[in-house]
DNA sequence: GTCTATAGAGAGATAGAC
DNA sequence: GTCTATCTCTCTATAGAC
């Protein structure tokens, strides 16, 4: 964040409490339902403090996507580049995105009430935060030499990445409201491992490929 | 309905028309963002004419719900009874899903908000509408005695439920959203149809069967 | 059954003191 | 930087006429 010099260091202490504090609130809540109030009393300041560095509700919405849309970038940033073969690569994506989300649950809410909500204006809001990720897949692996090893050709790769996103998404945010009985706690280092191999099976039998080849 | 005994024709279909209004606007902007000043207009009634049928928002949403998941209940429940083998009704249930969804568009958005929502006491709503799906399930797959030629074992079965209802739901409202320049109507009549089959590929792949193999 | 009118709560935004 | 006080708007819910 370039932010951090235009604050002393209290003033960005504040700030990214905030952050962090509307990001949990508005992924639980929803933009809409999500008050002010809430968010300030859980970083222990009064909502009007929040303005000082928020413009308005709106603003600290934004601030949230960036983040972590942002976050989720660099990770899978990472993980598309250097000069492993693709259908490697494509592994190591898919278990960046899992792993991004295991320790960043709030991503899961957010896309499900982004995607819900974008129509509209809010469509582009929604835009400007993927379209970078379809950039670099486009760069990082449809247009790798070695593409033909990922049998992309036998799957639409919008499908695909759609079941990908969808599988981890509704494991995170879906399994323990809709079947709570199995106890299930998605977040546990057992499930995160469970669940990594259980997509990572989910991939390699629709890419049609055999698994790890690699130390 | 047993509604219908206590209302006059015209009552009812008053009725029906703010649950088809309220239907389509709670999908597209969730209950806290729902105006049922929008609501009304759209029927080309007033406001406060919406409480003469449903005591509250609250009550008017939760009658929607009902309608919407009591309605993908009946459409799976015909797919999955019947004596065909498991493999079978189990392509069955996912094409009666995709159609649904392809006719009733609003499930989507509408699970996708409501799993996002579902935490506290909301969460509670959404199992009373899901519980009736797993216990379906249970009954016509699980405790089928022909299960083991759907190798169910090789998959996790919530998993794969999850799979194929996320790139559903991904599909029909994420697309349009996230890669408009596309040009994906995923309602119309082509795209149901390559959706349908995708998902299809999907689910054999994942269940290591072979595909069609009735008329 | 449907309307008009109004009451009342909630919550975001703003002004200005400390 | 953070606070208190207040303004204002939106929208639900209610009362009661037609």
């Amino acid at each position: 964040m370039p932010e951090s010099a235009k604050w002393g260091p209290r003033a960005e202490r504040t700030r990214s409490a905030i952050l962090e504090a509307a990001e949990t609130i508005f992924a639980e809540r929803g933009f809409a339902s999500t008050r002010l109030e809430d968010v300030a009393e859980n970083v222990g300041i009064r909502r009007a403090s929040i303005v000082y560095y928020y413009r308005d509700k709106r603003e600290l919405y934004d601030a949230v996507l960036d983040s972590v849309f942002g976050g989720l970038r660099e990770h899978l940033g990472r993980a598309l580049s250097g000069s492993a073969p693709v259908a490697e690569r494509i592994e190591d994506a898919v278990v960046a995105w899992v792993d991004y989300v295991g320790q960043r649950p709030s991503i899961a809410r957010l896309i499900l009430r982004e995607v819900a909500d974008a129509s509209g204006e809010r469509r582009e809001v929604l835009r400007r935060q993927t379209r970078p990720f379809f950039d670099l897949i486009e760069a990082a692996i449809l247009r790798s030499p070695d593409i033909d090893d990922a049998r992309l050709a036998a799957v639409d790769p919008v499908h695909l990445a759609s079941t990908i996103a969808g599988a981890t998404i509704f494991f995170v945010a879906g399994v323990p409201a809709l079947v709570p009985e199995l106890g299930v706690d998605p977040l546990s280092e057992e499930h995160q491992t469970l669940h990594r191999e259980e997509v990572l099976r989910i991939l390699r039998r629709l890419l049609g490929t055999r698994g790890p080849r690699r130390a």
